[in-house]
DNA sequence: TGTACATCAGTGAACGCGCGTTCACTGATGTAC
DNA sequence: TGTACATCAGTGAACGCGCGTTCACTGATGTAC
């Protein structure tokens, strides 16, 4: 078989992004290290010439993760006007719960990290700031308002992937959606 | 060494009582067997006498789990008016994002819920579902406005567990805070 | 440009360990008389 | 109330399995001449 210092940049990162992937479909610890190679096409050695360890791979994995859905986000997120709601409509959507691999990582993780090490969560930790950061600006420059925003934001896409009755699960996405619309028209 | 049946009935809610507790510290994978019953000072070959299988136990556990947080959370709900501005107060309190094990079962566990079987989600989304309808009653009978208010509080619970920096994750209790009061003032 | 050799990406068998589960056993409980 | 026996809660060794990790090996890549 040919292997070119070329493929192996390749693979590497085909491991780095179906990790990524994993970890925001069913969490970083449903991560394994036969399972991943085999979901790239590669046996379960060679792993370790492209990672120190499995738990190395995790912290690479869940940075990855994290920008994954934050370039995802800024992607959905017209430059114009009316910013707020698209960001939160795009967000709050049917299509964001029921894609989780693809989805915002801080969303699918935040659980999981909270009671992971230090190291975990500084790494989310520069995502949220971020994400409360770029929305309070949107938001004219209320952080409390980001914050409340956010906070219901990833609370209720986790909350819509819980739900079974599809009918409750769009009428939380729904009903959220419309009370945080509010948040750009009150006053502070 | 003497085991009445007595006894029995009440190492069963031991270990049960226990495993809720390691649910909501640590999340329901990080449960086992053997580390269960050590730490109710059993050996392991005992849990079978209690429970058919581990995934048995995660079951009832992760009920449990949630029954304990809903009767502490409304132990600490005065009956009398400001219920809801108590309530969230209470909810996005220091005291509570540092005793996750005493805490919401579905603040720590919405993520891990999210991407198990079906029989889980149908158990916690009856815990969400009640949590919403007591919190819209609360409010006067707005869902929307309770829909927000719940996805808010598990978020921004969760999220500040990630936050390493103390000052800013108190900051963002606050904020939430300060925020979810003016629901009940404001008009629909 | 062509040949010879060193490098090295990936393979797959093997190892150690932890974990869920089983089971023969122990000794106190609880019951039949 | 007391004795004899069956029951059964809990013990701990043992088993099978999956998983992370290691390592000798393969064969193409890439380089020195």
């Amino acid at each position: 078989m040919g292997h070119s210092q070329a493929e192996k940049a390749q693979n590497r990162e085909r491991i780095l992004a179906e990790a990524a992937r994993q970890a925001r479909d069913a969490g970083l610890e449903s991560i394994s290290v036969g399972a991943l190679m085999k979901s790239v096409g590669l046996t379960h050695g060679g792993f370790y010439g492209h990672f120190e360890s499995r738990s190395a791979l995790l912290a690479e994995a869940l940075e990855r993760a994290l920008t994954d859905g934050q370039s995802r986000a800024k992607g959905q997120v017209g430059a114009g006007s009316r910013r707020f709601a698209d960001m939160v409509r795009s967000y709050l959507s049917r299509t964001h719960r029921d894609t989780r691999d693809r989805g915002c990582a801080m969303a699918a993780l935040v659980g999981d990290v909270g009671r992971a090490d230090d190291a975990s969560r500084r790494t989310m930790e520069g995502h949220l700031e971020g994400f409360i950061a770029s929305t309070a600006e949107i938001l004219g420059g209320d952080e409390d308002k980001a914050m409340l925003a956010v906070s219901a934001m990833i609370g209720a896409l986790a909350i819509s992937r819980v739900l079974t009755d599809p009918a409750r699960s769009d009428a939380l996405l729904r009903g959220v959606r419309g009370q945080l619309a509010k948040l750009e028209v009150e006053g502070a």
